[in-house]
DNA sequence: GTGAAAGCGCTAACAC
DNA sequence: GTGTTAGCGCTTTCAC
C-alpha cells in the first residue's frame, strides 16, 4: 500500500486539498458536513499528513528536543534524573502530539555551541529544553537563544534577565527537611555539600542553614563537609563524621547517592539508622527505595518540571511568543524509615 | 542572522544548487576546485541543509526511532536499561549524523500497532529499533513491517523468519556462569527464574541446566525458585531457599535486582556473603556494583547490541537492502565479590 | 563535470 | 465556507 497523500483525500472527499488542510489542523470555517466527508476520506485511506512536507511549508517541526549533559558514562546516578526528564517531556509531547529528540551533549567540548546550532539549524525543533548544568552555561544558552528557537531551561542557578526556566524550590524544602530533623529532636545536624558546579545543590545547603536558623539551632562550620554527589564521596564524608567523639546525630546529604554512601558507613561502623542516626538525601532516586532502610529525602518533580516546559514551548509556538518567567514546581519532603527521634 | 539556503550558497560559489547538492552530499562528478570554492562558500554562510527539505525530496530523513516498552512507572530498574539502550543508539547516530527519536510504548495497550503505523507515516524515519517485549508481539511486528520501514529487533526470543535482528547469547553465557560457580566446589547451586513472559530471562535458565550438566551435577527441581524480575520477589525466594536445613551454597538469580533481594535477605538471616553463601546476578545494572559485597554478575551487552543494530538500519539505508540475519554480540561475565569458593 | 527543470506534500495568502 | 496559486528548500532526472 503506497501512501495517501493530501491530493488523494481531496479528491475522494469532492473537495480542495485546502479544506482538507484545514480538516486535519482543526481550523475553522468549515462546514459540519464537509468536515464529516473529509474525515471520512481520510480515515478509509489512512491518510497521515507528511510532517516534513507540513515542516517544509509551515516552519514548524512539531519535534522538542531534550538537551542534557551527557555523562561520561552513563552511570549511576545519571540514569534516573534523565529518564525522569525523558518521562515529562514525553508525557507532554503525547499529548499534543509532538514528537521528541533528545540530544545528550558533553558538558566540558568547546563545540557544543556549534552541535546544537548545527542540530537546530537542520532540524529546526519547535522548541529546546535545556538541562541543568547545560542551562548555567551564557556561551551555549546564548547560542540557542540567537537561532531563535524558543528554549527553556530547568533549574537553573540565578535569574538571567528575562529568558524562560522551570525551577524547583530547593531553598525552602531543604529549610523544610531541616526543620523535620530539628523537630525530631535532632540538634547535631551535619550537612554534606555536593558538586561545586551544580547550583541547585548550592541552594540545598543554603536551604539547610535557613532550616537551622528557623528551628533556633546554630550554624556550626565544623558540621559542614564537602563531598562531590557521588557514593564515594558520601562515605568519605561519613568517615570524617562519625568517627568523631562528638558525632552528629542526623546527616543530611545534598543529594541521595551521598545519602546512601553515608548509610554504607554507617552499616560498616555499626552505628544503627534511624535509631542512632538519622539520614536523609535529596532528590529521591530509585536508589532511595532500594536501600535498607529506605531513605527519606525530598521528592524533586524532574518529571513534572520537564512537562510544564515542554508545555510552555509548545504554547510558544501556539501564542508566537514566550512567557518570559521562572515557573517554580515545588518539591515535597518523602519521610521513610531513614530518619527518626534523636537518640537521648 | 536569517539561515542561509542552497540557493545563496550557489550564487556566492557562483555555480547552481545542484553543484552545492553534491557537495553536501559526497557525490561524484565535482571537480577538485568547485568543490572547494563550494565548500568556503558553505563555510562562509555557515550553511546547513533544511532536513525537511532533504526528507521531502528524497524520501530520507536521517531519524532512527527506537521503541520501548513505557514502563508503567519509570521505575527500578527500567531507568538503567533505557539508558543504555539510548546510548548505544546515540553513539552510532552521531556517527553517521542521524537522530534519534525515543518513543516508548504502552506494551499492553490495544492502539500500540496503530500507533506505531501513525508514527512512521508521519515521521518516515530511516528505521526503527524495537525492543524486547515489543519485538516478541507478532501483531507490532507486523505492523512496522507492513510500512516497508526498516526494522530490526532487540534480543527476541524466538527467530522469526527472515526477520533482522540483534540477539545476545543468554544462554551460553548463563552455562558459563553456572561453570564458574561449579568452579569454586559449590554443589548446590539454586535458581531463581524471572518474569516468565521475558525470553531472554528463559534463555538464562536454560543455560544453567546446560551449565550444571557441563559440570556433572545433577538437575534439581527443589533448587530452582520462581521470581519475576522484582528485587521483592528475590527477597522472597531467598527466604525459601535460606531458611532450608539443608540450604544452597551459592544463589544464581536471572537478573540483578533478584540477586540484590537475595543480598539483602542473607543479611538479615546473617549469613555472610560470599563466605557463606555467593550470589550471582544477570543484566549487571549500576546497582549491581552499588550493593555491598559488589554483586558477580553477567554483563549484558545492550548498549553495543542497539549500537550494532542502528548501524545495520543505517547501513540498510545506503545498500537499500536489508542484512536478513540475526547478529550475536556477547555478554561476559563480572566476577565481583559476591562470589567464592564454596563453604567447607 | 555541470546545470535546468520538475516535483516531494504540504501551508499561506488571497481570491471568490 | 471554499478553492487557487505560490512557494518552503531540497533531490532527482535528464540534458548538455
Amino acid at each position: 500500500m503506497t501512501k495517501a497523500t493530501i491530493d488523494d483525500v481531496a479528491e475522494l472527499a469532492g473537495v480542495s486539498i485546502k479544506t482538507v488542510s484545514r480538516v486535519v489542523n482543526q481550523e475553522p470555517n468549515v462546514r459540519d458536513s464537509t468536515r464529516e466527508k473529509v474525515e471520512k476520506a481520510i480515515a478509509k485511506l489512512n491518510y497521515r499528513p507528511n510532517k516534513a512536507a507540513q515542516t517544509l511549508a509551515s516552519l514548524h517541526s512539531r519535534l522538542i528536543v531534550l538537551v542534557y549533559d551527557d555523562p561520561s558514562a552513563y552511570e549511576i546516578p545519571s540514569a534516573g534524573y534523565i529518564i525522569r526528564m525523558q518521562e515529562g517531556a514525553l508525557r507532554a509531547c503525547r499529548t499534543a502530539n509532538y514528537e521528541l529528540l533528545i540530544h545528550p551533549c558533553r558538558y566540558r567540548s568547546k563545540d557544543v555551541a556549534k552541535e546544537l546550532r548545527t542540530l537546530i539549524e537542520q532540524v529546526r525543533p519547535d522548541g529546546i529544553v535545556l538541562a541543568a548544568p547545560l542551562s548555567n552555561v551564557p556561551r551555549i544558552v546564548n547560542a540557542i537563544e540567537n537561532t531563535g528557537t524558543p528554549l527553556i531551561r530547568i533549574s537553573p542557578g540565578k535569574r538571567n534577565g528575562k529568558l524562560s526556566a522551570v525551577a524547583t524550590n530547593d531553598r525552602q524544602i531543604s529549610a523544610e527537611m531541616t526543620r523535620y530533623l530539628a523537630s525530631l529532636g535532632h540538634e547535631k545536624i551535619a550537612f554534606i555539600t555536593g558538586h561545586p558546579g551544580h547550583k541547585a545543590v548550592g541552594n540545598r545547603f543554603l536551604g539547610y542553614q535557613d532550616g537551622l536558623t528557623q528551628s533556633g539551632l546554630e550554624f556550626s562550620e565544623s558540621l559542614v563537609v564537602a563531598g562531590d554527589n557521588s557514593i564515594r564521596s558520601g562515605e568519605a564524608c561519613a568517615m570524617e563524621l562519625l568517627e568523631r567523639e562528638d558525632r552528629p546525630t542526623a546527616i543530611f546529604a545534598a543529594n541521595d547517592d551521598m545519602a546512601a554512601g553515608v548509610m554504607r558507613v554507617a552499616d560498616r561502623l555499626g552505628i544503627k539508622v534511624p535509631e542512632e542516626l538519622s539520614v536523609a538525601g535529596c532528590d529521591d532516586i530509585a536508589l532511595a527505595q532500594q536501600v535498607y532502610p529506605a531513605l527519606t529525602t525530598i521528592n524533586q518533580p524532574l518529571a513534572a518540571m520537564v512537562d510544564e516546559a515542554v508545555l510552555r514551548l509548545i504554547g510558544w509556538n501556539r501564542e508566537n511568543k514566550a512567557v518570559e518567567d521562572t515557573t517554580v514546581v515545588p518539591g515535597a519532603l518523602k519521610i521513610r524509615e531513614s530518619t527518626g527521634p534523636a537518640p537521648t
